[in-house]
DNA sequence: ACCTGAACACCGTTCAAGT
DNA sequence: ACCTGAACACCGTTCAAGT
């Protein structure tokens, strides 16, 4: 708030006479950017809109860091996202599942959504301070005896740092909501 | 870390002697809780095994909501549960998974298991705060004519809030990473 | 070797006063 | 109707000084 108000050359106090606090302005500031979300034209399959429509409303979260934290907080939603989150249920009932099961895929997709990009973020962080990552380092000097997978896992820790961890898991994980068992 | 000062009637500066910085502090107290983790037998089969050692990693992170601060934070890791991290993916490669796919598996799930836990610990939050969650006044407003399958879904959110959410897509997850495509 | 007190540089927010 | 200044109750952390 203090941030704020020294860039808009004003008071901290002369955003609460606009805003009840940090909580509303945030939510205001999460609407108009959804709201400035391009509307892209999704694929016709239902299978490929659920996963196209995902990808989209990630990239949005992704674009500022901030926004994790807001999400991390809980109990806040951007109204003018929903038509994104209608499309996601949308594709998932005309994938065949019931309201029920595509009201909890949808939970199940957005849980995976909010982990990605706070892990994320925090290899990001990580990169930018140019520290070396402890977890990397933890991870790359287990003892072979004890832990042999996780030692013959250490290579891959380091490779799978640049690729997108987004897609990792986003393909099984619609793909095992669409397999009914 | 005055907090903890003062609940051990010292000044805030004595917790400097022993720990170089707040972060400090966490990764030993993470550790040590992960040490006193039960470990449980586990199942035989893989498939089950795998499941089975998440929901213990889910647990045992969600036993303190602070936990999950310090996990969104990034780069921290508990030496003492590096077994569970064993355990998750020599699972999978017995799955048949190759070693690429297996750390790429247990990465989605780390990120799954990282965005249940903190979105169910915001659930839990407004919980304790009696407040109504605005989430769900937004998602049960909505307009069916604008966007029917959400209006559709109404009533499935509230139903939803009971119940863990971690299962939701757990299962679903685990199977899309064993069904090579 | 261990601890303390004062201080710094921050937060979000309340409250009374100003125009 | 809109804004300000001082203040409150917090943070993590530095630095010099104490025993």
């Amino acid at each position: 708030m203090r941030r704020v108000a020294t860039e808009l050359g004003a008071s901290p106090m002369a955003i609460y006479r606009h805003v009840a606090d940090k909580d509303e302005l945030l939510v205001l500031l999460l609407d108009r950017l959804a709201a400035e979300l391009p509307r892209p034209t999704l694929p016709a399959d239902p299978r490929d809109r659920v996963l196209s429509a995902c990808r989209v409303m990630r990239d949005g979260l992704a674009q500022y860091p901030w926004i994790v934290d807001v999400l991390a907080q809980g109990d806040l939603i951007a109204p003018s996202i929903l038509w994104l989150i209608e499309e996601i249920v949308a594709s998932l009932h005309a994938c065949g599942l019931s309201h029920a099961r595509a009201a909890d895929g949808y939970r199940a997709i957005w849980q995976y959504t909010v982990g990605s990009l706070i892990v994320q973020r925090g290899l990001d962080e990580i990169g930018k301070l140019q520290r070396p990552p402890y977890v990397l380092k933890v991870l790359t000097s287990v003892d072979p005896d004890q832990l042999p997978t996780l030692a013959a896992l250490a290579p891959h820790w380091a490779a799978a740092r640049g690729r997108d961890s987004y897609e990792l898991g986003l393909r099984p994980l619609v793909d095992g909501l669409l397999t009914i068992l």
